[in-house]
DNA sequence: GTCTATAGGCAGATAGAC
DNA sequence: GTCTATCTGCCTATAGAC
């Protein structure tokens, strides 16, 4: 048996396990809200073994973006391979936030955008481009939602797009502070039902 | 004239001009991104003179909190003294938005609501009263849209007050991190318009 | 009310042994 | 790869002079 199948069995490699508590650090705290003390700590090995895998803070945050972009549009890719109308696509997106959100966490990158000023340019790049790609993966599913008939809405698809990044963003940033994931879910229900072409 | 008389031409007070340069710094850094030196720095005085005006970072916030809501109920109420349709005031609410984002600043409640998990309790409890207090006015003014015919939605006016706070406020955290007030504005005439009895 | 000086701790980061 | 040890700097906060 080979390393690499070793660590798939029981170890995912100690980059990924530091990434794995970094993740869940900055969506709970912010990514000034924690230290590498705080994950060595938890992973119980010290701040050096940290910088070995990982030079800086801002090299950690750049890594943390980008895998939660990749994971991110894997479950996009997802939703798309399932199939279905439009409309039941931005649900299934829809509620990629709220099994976030179940855990007590805020989007990585929507976290990030409030801590936006006070990030290094990289990691600046980054959001911008995990919003983006949000953007045009929302684009194309309610181009495709006028096509078959699930979705209607006012105005181009693009700023329709962005308002429902922006709604759920904020659901989830006042649903966290209320603990309470049913007011992301009546957020989202509200939203959702505006662009529901059933109505119409 | 007296020294309260001097102070409302040409000074505020040491202790208000910390909590503007305070204020700005939160609503732009979140309150782990800046320290008692940032702001004495500003303000050409020493860390020590901060605290004999807030004895702690976790005073000055609730200060800064409270200070807030206060405006943004003055705000509120100079809404409802204007009178005119709901539809109008609830244009007129997310113009106080667009104020905010347009010196590239978030909520000060929503950045607050990002960094939650760091906060002081009465920190907390501060935020989520903001939210409540927003939430009451916004559902008073969906009722009375209700009767004056402004206004139509589906559900109850409190899920309707909740997802225009939601909203807005993820609206301004996606805007500010491009830098582009403009996508607040769309995002709240497509928010606006699904509020619209007009079309109905 | 504001200052100088300083305490005590934690931040991110590095050197070098193993 | 992980450790011990350490550095430098910044953090919040306090004491005490003026």
């Amino acid at each position: 048996m080979t390393a690499v199948a070793h660590r798939e069995r029981d170890d995912l490699g100690t980059a990924s396990r530091i990434m794995d508590v970094a993740e869940a650090l900055v969506q709970v705290r912010g990514f000034n809200g924690f230290s590498y003390a705080d994950i060595a700590t938890q992973l119980h090995i010290t701040k050096a073994a940290l910088h070995y895998h990982y030079a800086g803070k801002a090299d950690l945050g750049g890594a943390l973006i980008t895998r939660y972009a990749t994971r991110f549009a894997a479950a996009l890719a997802a939703i798309d391979a399932d199939g279905g109308p439009a409309l039941r696509k931005l649900a299934a997106y829809a509620d990629l936030y709220l099994r976030v959100l179940r855990e007590n966490r805020m989007c990585l990158c929507g976290m990030l955008a409030a801590e936006y000023q006070t990030l290094p340019q990289p990691m600046r790049d980054a959001v911008i481009t995990f919003f983006d790609d949000n953007e045009a993966w929302l684009e194309t599913v309610l181009q495709d939602g006028t096509r078959d008939g699930s979705v209607k809405f006012a105005g181009g698809s693009r700023a329709a797009a962005r308002l429902i990044v922006s709604t759920l963003e904020g659901a989830m940033l006042v649903a966290r502070s209320y603990g309470e994931p049913a007011r992301f879910q009546a957020a989202a229900e509200g939203l959702l039902a505006g662009f529901a072409a059933g109505r119409a």
